[in-house]
DNA sequence: GTGAAAAATGTAAGCGCTTACATTTGCCAT
DNA sequence: ATGGCAAATGTAAGCGCTTACATTTTTCAC
């Protein structure tokens, strides 16, 4: 008959406590746990009987205050809901888990505000390392993050100066492509429903891209009818509404999103309009939604899952003291059923 | 012209630091920070200025060795590849933000083993209180966790013996409903494409309500022709294909969740079955998929937001000694055109 | 077998914070 | 004014771990 009571050895075990059973000092457990190879074979095998047998784990805080890192990195993104953050996030917690790395998310909501203030939260919770999206924020947050230490690697666009590092892709590149193959298929009044370009740097360079396709061809960038709205269906529909009751209602529709597509596509039917007979219609991201649309989408296709896994692998090279490079990742214009 | 060198003061500053600028004892900054109440207004413009000026955030690793909390909160989810999921823990992050609680995130694949390790993981991390998905599991797990006094609330389910917190929803009662329409509509033979029900319960109790209508109706529940797949539109489109080349072909295919309803409505397409005409279809969770599916689908409304606010607010309240009551929410059916 | 170098282990000083307890200060009834 | 009490502040002991440095043990060339 064994005793249980509220005494010490019934409470969560600690280090001195394996060290105490196992009869070594404590910083052999340490070295047990952390650094194996240093430890005789016999000495660590005590050891680990002593950590099983009393279930020993050890405490993070404890050790993130001792050694300085704390194995947990930080993701600030506006919100898990939209499914190119929520994929391209489970990717970089599944690379991260494989290195012994905890995921700490926050989400912005695309404020920048709330950004800088969840990246002091993080920071100061001890996230060894930041995942953050696009590059456009208050360079002040840069020189804290560069006075921390804090490796970042910013995601879902590729920064301009290449001063940061960076796992993207080229937003502005992606768009002009599948601009480009819009105007090839004749359309020259253009409509284009995209995100706040003011704040979001990828909607921005999206718009840009558009733009740029337009000039090449000799076409007046200025005639591009923007309408900015947040990403949801609802405002897709509203946006392309509006569009098509303008004077010189667009015979293409380019949406920022795949999500504001499926929101035009919906307008369209509603308004009795044949895509893509009476207009056509396109994406960017290439989620699930794009081609179980009514009608499939045309659209970018972006590599979010390999973008996650390489930024969680970035990350873990800079915390070992390594300087990993920054990746473009290279997009494609799938052409389905919308234009 | 300052100095600025490696010297103590360009280092990241520390409560002591802030301490001796205002001209306090640590203690006193501890409690500006923490109970500003018990400190002198004029004392606490000191200290509030000081850390101001150094620009201190705490180091949470400290506070959380030294106050045995860390005001994590972690949550394990399969995966966040599937809205639902995305959906809830977002609303649950943004909730503990309010709460200034940070969010550790691990997934689990839908893997009991790799769950439990999350679950000794984020444990040993220091997560004061955890967010789990449905109710099965080893024994063992949940003694763990009441030995280590740490909250969990189960969600996306309710757990049948109430013996633990939980803010979910009934599954059965829910799938039961639909599937009560679904015989009223005059379906005599019916299909039924699921997760694993051995290792999830919330699949295996959807099952369970088609069987309970089926009873309910005088139907052999033993007729429902069930194929089990890992959720995914591909996965639910061979097994449409596999129900439908059977013998005794169902007029009615009831899906675990709205990804694998998708794919049975594609697979119906290329069939040439019209829906809900030649062969009806129903989903579950209605997330966005479902409304603008090449049909809109016929599917079980889940309040994801609300579970995972609510899920959130309960464990804050647990967290604070109090004793939260589990919450179980209304699901409903929505009808819309493949039934 | 011997001694020096290498390997294994032990000792103990923090890491930055919270908090029980001790001390000082301020306030008020007398 | 003064004693007594409450409020404010200070003192200092950890929280559980890592790691530099000190000590002991093993290894191995001679």
């Amino acid at each position: 008959m064994e005793e249980f009571s509220k005494s010490p050895e019934s409470s969560v075990p600690t280090l001195a406590d394996v060290a105490a059973r196992a009869g070594v000092s404590t910083a052999t457990v340490s070295r047990c746990l952390n650094t194996p190879d240093r430890v005789t074979e016999k000495t660590l095998k005590t050891v680990m009987d002593a950590v099983n047998h009393l279930g020993y784990a050890p405490n993070y805080s404890a050790r993130a205050l001792a050694a300085g890192r704390t194995n947990m990195i930080g993701a600030i993104i506006p919100t898990m809901e939209n499914a190119i953050f929520a994929r391209g996030i489970q990717a970089f917690q599944e690379e991260l888990q494989k290195n012994g790395c905890t995921l700490l998310v926050a989400s912005s909501s695309y404020r920048q505000d709330l950004e800088e203030e969840q990246i002091r939260t993080l920071t100061a919770r001890g996230a060894d390392a930041l995942l953050l999206i696009g590059y456009q924020r208050d360079p002040q947050i840069y020189e804290f993050l560069k006075k921390r230490k804090i490796p970042a690697v910013l995601t879902w666009a590729s920064e301009p100066s290449q001063d940061y590092l960076s796992v993207g892709f080229d937003n502005r590149k992606a768009m002009k492509a599948l601009a480009t193959d819009v105007i090839g298929k004749g359309h020259r009044t253009i409509g284009c429903i995209s995100a706040d370009t003011a704040t979001n740097d990828r909607a921005r360079e999206r718009v840009e891209g558009i733009w740029a396709a337009m000039r090449d061809a000799g076409l007046d960038p200025d005639t591009l009818q923007v309408v900015e709205t947040a990403y949801s269906i609802e405002n897709g529909e509203a946006a392309f509404q509006q569009l098509m009751s303008g004077a010189n209602s667009p015979t293409a529709v380019m949406c920022g999103n795949d999500v504001l597509a499926v929101g035009a596509l919906r307008a369209a039917a509603d308004l009795g309009l044949k895509v893509p007979g009476d207009v056509a219609i396109t994406g960017f991201d290439d989620i699930e939604l794009a081609f179980v649309a009514p009608v499939p989408l045309t659209t970018v296709h972006v590599p979010h899952r390999r973008m996650g896994q390489l930024a969680a692998r970035a990350l873990i090279e800079a915390l070992h003291g390594r300087s990993p490079e920054s990746v473009q990742l290279p997009t494609e214009v799938r052409h389905r059923d919308t234009l």
